[in-house]
DNA sequence: TACAGTTGGTTTATTATACGAACCAACGGT
DNA sequence: ACCGTTGGTTCGTATAATAAACCAACTGTA
């Protein structure tokens, strides 16, 4: 790993739950040498991908990115397009909607829309981070992506974040052929527990799977009398993505979606 | 400069008119050795901050910067804020609002709205870069931002976007002190041609200027009467807008204005 | 067919630059 | 007065960035 990249990686320290980190702190999370952090951000910040908040010391993102992800939109509009489409599914079901975007092993939420017809609904996180092997959007995504993807992510030590997480790489590969099989996929408490979701993935020009949308209930509002009406609505709304984005689905897969649904 | 500072420099030459490069083109604009910035182009690719679109070799803003950017947007809220604001305040003048916000010594455009009430209307373009010296927002901003920027601004030899663009460093601190007494910055046809500006600045809890809201109409739609709404507008918007994101403005500016606006 | 000018990508010795241990000074708690 | 923090600095050393020159493939054109 080069300079640059070791640079760049200290950027994925900042998160939602820790939006401001301190150089001892950063030293300490990357495990680099203090010097080598101090001067990186020093580079970091001079191109204004991070500022010091003054007072404190401590650094966070800085504007730079913001100008960035406005081009990237701009060539690639995709959170725009999405946005309108997860309220629009949100709506419809009555549940929480969201969407990810494949960022290397990982999806990363880009939004997400609450329902008000229930007391109760699954809540979600700014920039939240998915992992690919706990989710119904990784499955989804694993299951029209990249071959090579696949490998990656089953040969490395997969996190548990519920008892229901799983993580053996034979079981996974049966439920991603299943998502495979039936064009969309499901996942009950992987990743937060009593909740069930749905998704369907979003297709590129090259007919790969690079985004997903979902709708995540409670568990004890999903039956197998509204089940249906919930893999419909997400199918519609990644089909409509796709097409919105100048994506094409893999040659069948509308077709065998179709069948299954009526 | 550092490696890492050149490396990100690179991303630099991606615009809205240019979303894409390819490794000759970029070695062309940056001056660099080919080997190197064919080295550093790979390793941005693999922090996913560009990506290759197959088929074409050519280089594009990756995946990363959308994740980076809703974490910044988590952090400090401007862009669905303002979002908001712009729209409003096109709705009420009748012309183009937009927002900038500071990086660097530039402003980038985070959003814009546009007005159906006339046939034509001022327009923008996505991510536009805005010089400080040539429109309403760049002063808006150098009157009440770090005395310094405004120092390095009028050092460099400044662009001529139009034969009234004022590039003479002593005609622009009168400028910018106007603005200060005033609280509200107006620049005709500095930017484009025939288009009369309006614009306010947005404070951070430093009582900072970071950002700008302005509205900017043709020449011909501005009169002595219709001038006050709009100054009026603007400041309205910057008002709200600052204090919905935490910011303050700089201890008597409000009062200065409400008694110049009455 | 041959040529000139592209393109993206690779190799090489050289040397500039990033590195890390150890060191400050300042602050906060006990 | 002490310990453990914090952000920031120094300097000799060795690693990693550099640039020129070189591929191979493609495009237009003569």
């Amino acid at each position: 790993m080069g300079t640059v990249a070791k640079a760049l990686s200290l950027l994925n320290y900042f998160t939602a739950d820790r939006p401001e980190i301190g150089l001892s702190e950063l030293t300490r999370l990357s495990g680099m040498n203090k010097a080598t952090v101090y001067r990186m951000m020093t580079e970091l910040q001079e191109s204004r991908f991070v500022e010091q908040t003054d007072g404190a010391k401590s650094y966070r993102l800085g504007t730079a990115v913001l100008r960035l992800s406005s081009l990237r939109e701009a060539a690639v509009p995709l959170r725009e397009t999405s946005k309108r489409a997860v309220r629009e599914l949100a709506t419809k079901t009555g549940e929480t909607a969201h969407f990810s975007i494949l960022d290397g092993a990982q999806l990363a939420t880009m939004n997400y829309a609450y329902s008000s017809d229930h007391g109760t609904c699954v809540m979600m996180d700014d920039a939240m981070e998915l992992p690919l092997h706990a989710t119904s959007s990784g499955l989804a995504v694993l299951a029209f992506c990249d071959p090579a993807l696949v490998d990656q992510v089953l040969t490395k030590k997969l996190d548990v974040r519920t008892p229901f997480t799983v993580v053996d790489p034979t079981r996974l590969r049966g439920m991603i052929q299943n998502t495979r099989d039936t064009g969309i996929a499901e996942y009950v408490s992987g990743f937060e527990s009593d909740v069930h979701s749905f998704a369907a993935p979003i297709f590129n020009d090259a007919r790969v799977a690079i985004a997903a949308i979902a709708v995540a209930a409670p568990v004890n509002r999903v039956s197998s009398e509204n089940a249906p009406v919930f893999r419909r609505a997400v199918f519609d709304a990644a089909h409509a993505l796709t097409h919105a984005t100048g994506g094409f689905p893999p040659v069948g897969y509308d077709l065998k979606l179709e069948k299954a649904l009526v």
